[in-house]
DNA sequence: CAGCTGTGGTACCGATCGGTAACAAGGCAA
DNA sequence: TTGCCTTGTTACCGATCGGTACCACAGCTG
């Protein structure tokens, strides 16, 4: 039996990703389904199949993990954000397209809302670096939506982003506290109304 | 110095209200300023003037006073929730002014937004008590709110309720993560489109 | 082969976590 | 005064927290 796994190599399987992308996946997993504080660096080890030590070899300390991880998470969006602009060339089409997008993230009973504004809420301290994280992700949001909404021609866009915003992101609150079922089920008429009154 | 404070009574100020009620009070002021996790029961025992034992003979653990908390939060919001409904008697005009003044509070720099809302994203589980205060409350919350939206003569007033909630639960949460200076500035204005939109 | 580097494992550090036992002291009613 | 109930104080419990020292081993390069 030991033999085999020694001969047979496992060429068709997939290599174990380096301990620093575990790490990264497994933490961002555990902080985005349990919360920060709730997760110690043990159990992020563990779940990434290596252990502390090692943690701390890649990572100064668990505040640097975590903002390393809302950064992973931001890059995450960003591309999926400019795949969205590939695939969907029309301003406005595009707009819509996000809108319900989000709407049936919503939906799914297993959605958490965004785990950069759980972040924020879960930290308090100002200089703490997943803050700056924080901060420099949703500026740079606002400006890609300003500019979608100017593409699209809406008359004020950087006020149609910013309804947009309070729209969506409302919606993906209320689905926490008040469950899928909720106010976040008008997500996209209300979005559609605000387009349209905006000319987009 | 020690005879003059044995004999004279300071019978002007305010005897300090019991144990039980100081450590709510300190309890619910830590959870919101620095989070639920982030506070130790020593630390609520001490800003309470008193110490963890007589803590624990009021709460059963921590995860109580956690709810208990949040149960006393939701009935201050009620009763202001009452104390303009009997200010303000008009339905359109208290809708009007409820939005202004959640929008007033998210201006300002220390507000942490909701603390209902803070503990949902806080503690995913399921089955904690604070849990159920919070689905109880927005339960409750929105109740009223379709009801208010009724009174106010609206076409739909489910509907309007539900998107009133998107707004403001977004506005508050976006003064956490994109300052009081982002998107929930267009709060007042994006209300009042649609309390017109519907007819309230 | 030697030597280096990255990884895993274990044991440990001081500090803090939520929670409790035991006892002294005070207020208050009988 | 006696006795009870509540509070305050101190010390402590096991567990876990973030973080580190030390060593063994595997893989690669020379």
């Amino acid at each position: 039996m030991s033999s085999v796994n020694i001969i047979v190599k496992p060429e068709a399987e997939t290599p174990r990703p380096p301990p620093r992308e575990r790490i990264l996946a497994a933490a961002t997993e555990l902080f985005y389904r349990q919360g920060i504080r709730a997760v110690g660096v043990e159990a992020i080890a563990e779940a990434a199949g290596t252990n502390k030590m090692t943690l701390y070899r890649h990572f100064a300390s668990k505040d640097e993990l975590v903002a390393e991880c809302l950064r992973g998470f931001a890059r995450h969006v960003e591309a999926a954000w400019s795949a969205l602009a590939e695939a969907v060339p029309d301003p406005k089409a595009r707009l819509r397209i996000w809108v319900r997008e989000v709407s049936n993230r919503v939906t799914d009973p297993g959605d958490r809302g965004c785990a950069l504004v759980n972040a924020a809420v879960e930290i308090p301290e100002k200089d703490h670096p997943a803050r700056r994280v924080v901060e420099a992700f949703k500026s740079a949001q606002r400006d890609r939506l300003v500019g979608l909404c100017r593409q699209a021609g809406a008359r004020d866009p950087a006020a149609l982003a910013d309804e947009l915003f309070l729209l969506i992101e409302g919606a993906r609150v209320c689905a926490q506290s008040m469950g899928p079922k909720g106010p976040c089920c008008q997500l996209v008429r209300l979005g559609e109304t605000v387009l349209q009154s905006h000319g987009a």
